[in-house]
DNA sequence: TTAGGGTTAG
């Protein structure tokens, strides 16, 4: 019950149950507990699932068991809150519970997702020596690693050595690293990966077409991708809204903005266009395309499908109107936007910074940056060097360079261009 | 009667 209640993401539900479980004399027991702080991490809501847990232990005296201890430390890496992350595994082991094979694989999965592969591997190392056997889910996910950062060479020796290690690779193993070449752009090798899964008599399921189609989008080559796409649904394999969204996506990009257009007009009133995804593709593509009254035209379509605006949907047209010349609007959507509830990110500054840049607007610059600094966003590359040409030029103030100075990144302190 | 992996847009 407390679990059918949790699936359907009624947390609140199910926490009420809880209690009243208690009150009516049935004792909630550690598994109940799991299920729920599992659940509230999933929702991202980690904060509540820290009260659970403690009410758990210091009102109701149950123990944790490895399974509490690895949903909250998946939460909190998810979250990137790494000082909690040690601090519960600290916590664990003071506990006398052993971090299991999957709090192992939890970890080399947090790592990797930031691309620090090598501490990845290192988690895989201490779980060696501590005599768990890392499995397909561990090495696909070092894969996933590897491909993040598109070191092919090495995410393919990893591939390579599963067969020595007793793994067979399955379905998602392939995809990942098919996924891999085709953000490296080798869709040759993709091509043979794709082939690769139904010569081991696997079938390709929803994601290997959606990362395919992607793939070949990103090569140029929309008829193939076209031909992927029929084949996929012969295969009854139905297309979901990733999907569409990489069709759209790919259209976009490849100048066939009206074709897009088209199939989101065929597509019509549908589920599939009730997401904000769709609509920032369509928006960005259009403007990209300098078609920025259609852009215009979906923006404010949005409010008509009582549709809320992301952060995304912002930044894409704050960046259409800064490439149109049109500052005054880009500003009014930047404040727009935080008091729709929608606070502005390090892209959206970095939006805007350059459309004052290149419009010369330098007091509006200034401001922005000491709202940057703030803040505490920092500016990435190509702003900086922006900044440094317009300074240089004599067009920026010079009093400004101690402001920039504070809001360069450490990452770019140590490799000088 | 509870926990782990891959795909969508700046």
């Amino acid at each position: 019950m407390i679990k059918g209640l949790c699936k359907f993401g009624n947390n609140v539900m199910a926490i009420a149950l809880l209690r009243l479980m208690d009150e009516r004399g049935c004792k909630p027991n550690v598994v109940s507990y799991n299920t729920i702080i599992d659940s509230l991490c999933k929702d991202k809501m980690i904060d509540d699932a820290f009260k659970i847990f403690k009410e758990m232990v210091f009102d109701k005296g149950i123990l944790p068991d490895v399974i509490t201890y690895n949903s909250i430390i998946c939460g909190l890496c998810n979250f990137g809150r790494w000082e909690e992350v040690s601090k519960m595994l600290k916590e664990m082991e003071d506990e006398g519970i052993s971090p299991d094979f999957q709090t192992f694989n939890i970890l080399v999965d947090a790592f990797c997702k930031e691309g620090k592969v090598d501490e990845a591997e290192a988690v895989i190392d201490i779980m060696v020596e501590r005599g768990e056997v890392p499995d397909i889910v561990t090495y696909s996910t070092l894969i996933d690693g590897y491909c993040l950062r598109g070191e092919m060479s090495k995410a393919r020796t990893v591939f390579d050595s599963l067969t020595s290690r007793g793994l067979v690779p399955n379905v998602i193993t392939y995809s990942s690293l098919l996924n891999g070449y085709c953000k490296t752009l080798n869709i040759e090798e993709a091509m043979h990966m794709f082939h690769e899964i139904t010569r081991k008599g696997l079938k390709p399921d929803i994601v290997t077409y959606n990362t395919m189609l992607q793939g070949l989008f990103r090569v140029g080559r929309c008829g193939a991708a076209r031909k992927l796409f029929d084949e996929m649904r012969a295969q009854g394999q139905l297309p979901d809204e990733c999907t569409y969204g990489i069709i759209l996506d790919g259209l976009c990009n490849n100048h066939q903005v009206e074709e897009a257009l088209s199939v989101f007009h065929l597509v019509g009133d549908s589920k599939l266009n009730s997401h904000i995804v769709v609509y920032n593709i369509l928006i960005d593509g259009a403007s990209k395309c300098g078609k920025f009254d259609i852009a215009r035209a979906l923006f404010h379509d949005l409010t008509v499908n009582d549709l809320q605006p992301d952060v995304w949907t912002y930044n894409v047209m704050i960046s259409g109107f800064c490439g149109e010349g049109l500052l005054r609007e880009a500003k009014h959507l930047f404040y727009k936007m935080d008091e729709s509830g929608c606070p502005p990110d390090n892209v959206t500054y970095r939006v805007l910074l350059q459309g004052y840049l290149k419009n010369q607007h330098c007091d509006d610059v200034e401001m922005l940056l000491q709202e940057m600094d703030g803040k505490g966003y920092s500016l990435d590359a190509s702003t900086l060097s922006l900044l440094i040409d317009q300074t240089a030029a004599g067009s920026l103030n010079r009093s400004m360079l101690k402001l920039i100075g504070r809001l360069v990144p450490k990452e770019l302190m140590e490799t000088p261009s």
